[in-house]
DNA sequence: TCAAATATGTGAAATGCTTCACAAGAAAAT
DNA sequence: ATTTTCTTGTGAAGCATTTCACATATTTGA
């Protein structure tokens, strides 16, 4: 009989996502420092991890050490970057240039991962026109025309809350799957589009949680 | 016998802490539609969690409710606000006034909340007496003694991810029990002190793992 | 006044995530 | 060549978090 049964697509966590993301950034360092293997133990050392959580994590996707020996370095952080999708660039466009969206242009990191920042868009007219980095702002009327004519696969939004939602459906509509919000809001998109929200003052409440209440970390996210 | 046992101390979650900020935003935007009351699956709604999260959530605290009614809005964002600690202001010292630096000092959300920058600190001579939203920049030269006579209570790092654990270790040399770091770099610090990390990339990152896996996202954090 | 509807607070069940512990494989040492 | 050491990969156990489900309390409507 032919019928197989499909593929089972594991669920994957948040929490192992985003520490894919420390191992990279460690290996990052660890290739740059001239590491050629390094193990579970001396990988969850520089991210203040388990070994264990390491190798379970890597293992979800693969068996990619030696016994006896470790993982090798680099070999690993181009997995990785497989794994999480940069081993190539992405076209992203940021609207809202404002405090925020004026750094994250500028921001090395972003670029270095490969997220290329090509659009930028405003609604205020000083700045419609004006030059950043290289990229000249847009009108956010034509947001969604622009976004779709010049193949954007992901947007940052950094736009005050009270506008937040309208920009965001403008970007739905141009057919983005991927959004990047930074305004203190919760957006409603539709199920099949990914949106993930950066909220910095929450950090800073925690800390405050944690002076108040004398409260004993566990682990640094 | 005269033995008390000493209250137990209960252990409340990072996603529950975290959850409270999204309860306080709530709040404070039903407070200024008016709502007087409201229950947990509006809560809920409003963040998109569930009711019985919102009400385990707040229960580890006390109860806010009433029956058949719900929370009284006004009193649960005050109450939240104290279990926070931001139903006060707290005196915030800025180190690298690059990219990021610059945009966090007039970033309306910290004020907003209490988390006043009073002081600026960097290295670089251009910068140093250069004034940021009615703060001079102070070398960061005399950072450990500023921070002790300026009476600051959490710094938020904002330098480059190479010098980030000196200026963490000063920071520390200080006293201050709290910092915000930005630069993507796991820093060391005193189990006494607590650390957390805003890594602006890991979110596209986990963007780009979703679009390249095509995977469903459970929740927003 | 009473019934129906609403909504909390919370043990218990279900689910999810992390850590343990060890067999198995590879390298290093003798 | 053989033993010792090292380290992975992974079921299973342990722990933590979320969801369920319902007793209980209050409001609303008739």
């Amino acid at each position: 009989m032919a019928s197989d049964s499909l593929p089972e697509k594991k669920r994957i966590s948040e929490s192992t996502i985003h520490r894919l993301s420390l191992y990279y950034r460690a290996l990052s360092v660890l290739e740059k420092e001239g590491f050629e293997t390094v193990s579970s133990k001396g990988l969850a050392k520089r991210e203040k991890l388990t070994p264990a959580q390491v190798r379970k994590d890597l293992s979800f996707f693969g068996s990619f050490g030696t016994r006896g020996l470790g993982y090798p370095v680099v070999e690993l952080r181009e997995k990785i970057s497989q794994i999480l999708g940069i081993d190539r660039s992405w076209r992203v466009a940021l609207v809202g240039v404002g405090n925020i969206g004026s750094a994250l242009v500028s921001y090395k990191e972003f670029q270095k991962q490969g997220f290329k920042i090509v659009k930028l868009f405003d609604n205020d007219q000083r700045k419609i026109g004006s030059n950043h980095k290289g990229i000249v702002v847009s009108d956010i009327k034509n947001l969604a025309n622009e976004l779709e004519l010049d193949n954007i696969e992901m947007v940052v939004v950094a736009v005050p809350a009270t506008v937040a939602q309208y920009v965001v459906d403008d970007i739905v509509k141009a057919g983005i799957k991927a959004i990047l919000n930074f305004a203190p809001v919760n957006l409603k998109v539709p199920d099949d589009v990914f949106l993930r929200n950066e909220n910095m003052s929450m950090e800073l409440e925690y800390l405050s949680f944690a002076l108040v209440n004398d409260h004993i970390p566990k682990r640094v996210r």
